[in-house]
RNA sequence: UCCCCCAUAGCUCAAUUGGCAGAGCGAGCGGCUGUUAACCGCUAGGUUGUUGGUUCGAGUCCAACUGGGGGAGCCA
């Protein structure tokens, strides 16, 4: 496929026969900046901007995905499809620009590339219908137009840093000797115990074969491909916890999805998730391994997309940097939530939620935590058993388990994480004690029967940790094709 | 799912008590200029989200629906 598609535009751009595209000529206009002055390149793009001169020539600025910077294109009045084809360039028209680097005359930019040709890849039909025009547009308009919302500065920086923390993660575990799991996506029973599932089916729900006037007959999954009820998954924990138990560090990175009729900018149907688990160890180092985890995420991006959050400085969050390097240097907080709760009690602060030991922590008062009290992102520790999950490890006190959040400003909780229960008697109490059926969990429990470990794991949402590090407010702008309630357009 | 708000030109928004549909940006054309948030002039651009109702008359009032935003819950 990419063959043939090089192939075809280098025929429009007469270029001879197809080239593959580590052959390519073309040079990405991220090298380009950084070449010598002198130097010739064959640049191809999208026109963010023409501007004329009647001195006779143009100017061009020119996109390509590879950075943040356009690179300026100087079209001398003297190139033979001047007239009919460079002053007629408009925003979002594909060229490719062969010519030599020069210094640039002008302000904003210390180089720019001098054209010997330019040539029309691709026109734009209508300039006044294009609805990526050269103006300021809104985040919730341009999810309408979300095909082509990649080709203005903001979603492109988006989705430069996704590519970059997605990259970084994979990094920071494997150098770790952490293993990438491929834990399923579709998941045979509802085990999972974390909300609503989408049901995975080739039963035709509206048109049953042996159904009889108009009376649709009940479901039977016998009949279904899996021979039983299935679904998305909605989380890849439980899987990744057996391959820990045999092969230490291992994580897991992928789509997951909930059919929480959730309408906030923090949530999605169809989110990615990070799932760490790490053997013979327990809560406190599962809270060392995430606190270094982020950091090392937020140091990269500062590091390696310097032009992508100067922009998000500047443009979407003032402040953004300065306080991603405080998080990067100040080490986390954590505070048991037994303490967190009598903070929240000693504030002056009035919460519409009164504050009480065993309930769950709300937004405002999450938001008070890290926001106001602390100012930074804070782990809370040793949750009331009753508020969380039947796997996690039950501490000595018999009241609380060995659960935390990471929770941060803006954004509120990004990580949610546990040390598991490893002791099958006390697993099996939990699993009663919460009204869960043994039968399904036969396998997970089977872990506790042969060389069980103590073991722990988190799970970090990756969108919300691209809004916190870019500052997007809503989560549907850092994903390219958000799925939400009534919304799964593209 | 609950509460609040919104829907008018390609986009962002105006429109007086219910009385002729407006501006800026963008776009097209022209002028000026090694330009870069350019600037100056002209031009085009509309079934006011959908359906129904009240009224002599509805962008404006009422109802339902659809879509969107903010907050809450659920969570990552």
């Amino acid at each position: 496929m990419i063959r043939s598609a090089q192939r075809e535009l280098s025929t429009v751009s007469g270029k001879g026969p197809g080239r593959t595209m580590h052959e390519q000529s073309r040079t990405l206009i991220v090298d380009a900046l950084a070449a010598p002055i002198g130097t010739k390149h064959r640049i191809q793009g999208w026109i963010r901007t023409r501007r004329d001169s009647k001195a006779g020539l143009s100017f061009l600025n020119v996109n390509d995905g590879s950075c943040f910077d356009n690179l300026q294109v100087v079209a001398p009045g003297e190139l033979s499809n001047y007239e009919d084809t460079v002053l007629r360039l408009t925003t979002g028209c594909s060229v490719t620009v062969e010519g030599e680097l020069v210094a640039s005359q002008g302000a904003g930019q210390t180089i720019e590339l001098r054209a010997d040709t330019i040539e029309l890849v691709g026109d734009v039909e209508d300039p006044d219908t294009y609805p990526v025009s050269a103006k300021r547009h809104s985040f919730e308009y341009l999810r309408s137009v979300a095909h082509l919302r990649s080709r203005t500065n903001t979603f492109g920086a988006v989705a430069r840093v996704r590519h970059c923390l997605s990259y970084a993660v994979h990094d920071f575990l494997h150098r770790r000797r952490f293993l990438y799991i491929h834990t399923p996506i579709i998941t045979a029973s509802d085990c999972e115990g974390a909300g609503e599932m989408f049901r995975v089916s080739t039963l035709d729900l509206l048109n049953r074969e042996n159904a009889t006037e108009g009376q649709p007959a009940p479901a039977d999954y016998a009949d279904d491909f899996f021979g039983r009820e299935a679904y998305l998954t909605v989380s890849g924990q439980l899987s990744v916890e057996s391959y820990c138990c045999s092969l230490s560090n291992v994580y897991t990175f992928g789509p997951t999805f909930r059919a929480e009729n959730s309408n906030t900018s923090r949530h999605l149907a169809e989110f990615w998730m990070i799932e760490p688990e790490i053997a013979f160890g327990d809560l406190a180092d599962d809270a060392t391994l995430v606190t270094a985890f982020l950091k090392h995420l937020i140091r990269t991006v500062l590091e390696e997309r310097a032009d992508d959050m100067k922009f998000f400085d500047l443009r979407i969050k003032k402040g953004l940097i300065d306080s991603l390097h405080k998080v990067v240097e100040a080490d986390f907080a954590r505070v048991s939530y037994t303490d967190a709760i009598a903070e929240l009690e000693k504030a002056k602060k009035k919460f519409e939620f009164p504050v009480k030991w065993g309930i769950d922590l709300q937004s405002e008062h999450e938001r008070f935590l890290t926001e106001e009290l602390y100012q930074q992102p804070i782990i809370v520790i040793d949750y009331p058993k009753e508020i969380k999950a039947f796997y996690m490890r039950l501490n000595d006190d018999e009241k609380t388990v060995a659960a935390m959040d990471v929770m941060v400003p803006g954004i509120g909780e990004i990580v949610g994480g546990s040390q598991r229960e490893e002791r099958l008697d006390v697993l099996d109490r939990r699993i009663d004690e919460m009204g869960l059926p043994r039968e399904p969990y036969w396998w997970y429990r089977d872990l506790r029967r042969y060389g069980t470990v103590p073991h722990a794991g988190f799970g970090l949402g990756f969108e919300r940790m691209i809004q916190y590090v870019t500052g997007m407010a809503n989560i549907r702008d850092v994903i390219p094709f958000p799925r939400t309630p009534r919304s799964a357009d593209f």
